[in-house]
DNA sequence: CAGGTAGTTTGCGATAGCGCAAAACGGGCC
DNA sequence: GGCCCGTTTTGCGCTATCGCAAACTACCTG
């Protein structure tokens, strides 16, 4: 089995107060694997057999309902976990995971946890805080959803992939991975026509620049103005 | 400081796992109050200086925009815990907690997390498998908030408040505590309005009994129904 | 038991955003 | 260099749902 440098992941936040030994310990029992852009990494439904640990690349976590519709659940960043159906003690994915660039993980197996984090404690005591905070980020989606309109989430959308995974450029933020009109519609609960239809706007006053599954923030901060503008959008 | 009961609360899921003495020793920390009716258990961003565990009675979790509007996070019911801000790493409440009946609670000070889960591990594992758990419900909330229509999210709310907090008449299921319309607005992210349109038009079809912030599901089978029918509302 | 208050119902426009359809576009592949 | 396919743009009518306003009702209080 590969072994992974444990310099390249013990400051994240997932393994926060646990030994250089202990580390070594964990990482032993992973192994790594390289996912190429566009290909499924667990479907939803699958037997839960694996979690994962991002290292490179970036992942979308899709929701489907019995009548095909999707939802993203969230964009995984490098240092991120996904996969983690044994934290709510379910046995499948409640979701599909899906490389959109060319992406490297870690993978445990499932059953490996509860021996895991009943020898690292620390490691349950992390993770509780990251589906935490992600549970918190739910509920502000919820929020949103329940009480602003399209644009103005579809500007949150956007400032969030940007801190979370924007490029920084001269002229703007690049949102660094691929993503189409139909991801961000299916992030804020809109259809891609009305995102298409934002965006061009947004493109014709400059505030954007974008293109085949491509988006540069020119102006981020005129942006966040849209996203807190309250609802009668200020026209007087 | 008053001693609680360990028989009480011994078989909750936050406690599988701990040993009885251990469970004495974490109730040993506790304190316990009574909260009555419409009182106020914290406020939002107020200084989380406690978590709770709810014994008797209901507890609405509601969060607040910055221009006003609410939603209703979750109901919650006895035997669950709230307050939980620690567990995501803030210090301050990210909802507001009001009792909708006369209610009795557990309180912990959030200071002696830190010091209950190094020594009682089960404590983390086990919280992680309710906030997992509600991440979950969460994800599902948004999914069908992206992709119902009013009806069919209110009809979904009121099956998971029935499921959840119903007591049985022989006459159908009455959920036991005082909602109101505004309520289940703010749960499906919808208007007073029109929930009492869509609840005035099943009570003419004999599918609900509701009067003042009390709802009786007589036909909880046709409800279900409701929910889960397709968008095109089978008008054929 | 009258009065007041909070919750509920209902009517009537107004409209944001959807859904469908079709055209335009862009990029890679052969 | 031309072709093909997935993505994006855009027009247009439609409607579910909102927003406001007003009447109504049940319960609680004094």
């Amino acid at each position: 089995m590969a072994k992974v440098d444990t310099s390249l992941v013990a400051h994240l936040p997932l393994f926060a107060g646990v030994t250089p030994e202990a580390l070594d310990e964990i990482l032993r029992e992973a192994r790594s694997a390289r996912y190429p852009k566009n290909s499924a990494i667990f479907e939803q439904g699958a037997d839960a057999q694996s979690f994962f640990l991002l290292l490179h690349g970036h992942v979308r976590a899709a929701k489907t309902t019995p009548t095909g519709e999707q939802i993203v659940v969230r964009y995984v960043a490098p240092g991120e976990t996904f996969g983690l159906a044994m934290a709510i003690g379910a046995t499948r994915y409640p979701a599909t995971a899906m490389a959109v660039d060319d992406s490297v993980v870690l993978i445990w197996p499932t059953s490996a946890w509860p021996r895991l984090i009943d020898r690292f404690p620390a490691l349950a005591a992390n993770t509780l805080q990251t589906v935490g905070t992600r549970l918190q980020e739910s509920h502000t989606r919820i929020l949103e959803m329940s009480t602003q309109q399209v644009e103005q989430r579809v500007a949150h959308a956007l400032l969030r992939l940007a801190k979370q995974s924007g490029k920084k450029l001269d002229h703007g933020i690049e949102i660094d991975f691929p993503i189409s009109r139909q991801d961000i519609a299916q992030m804020t609960g809109t259809t891609l026509h009305t995102v298409s239809r934002i965006l061009s706007g947004w493109e014709s006053q400059g505030l954007v620049e974008s293109g085949r599954q491509r988006i540069i923030l020119r102006e981020p901060h005129k942006i966040v103005v849209l996203a807190e503008r309250s609802a009668d959008g200020g026209a007087t």
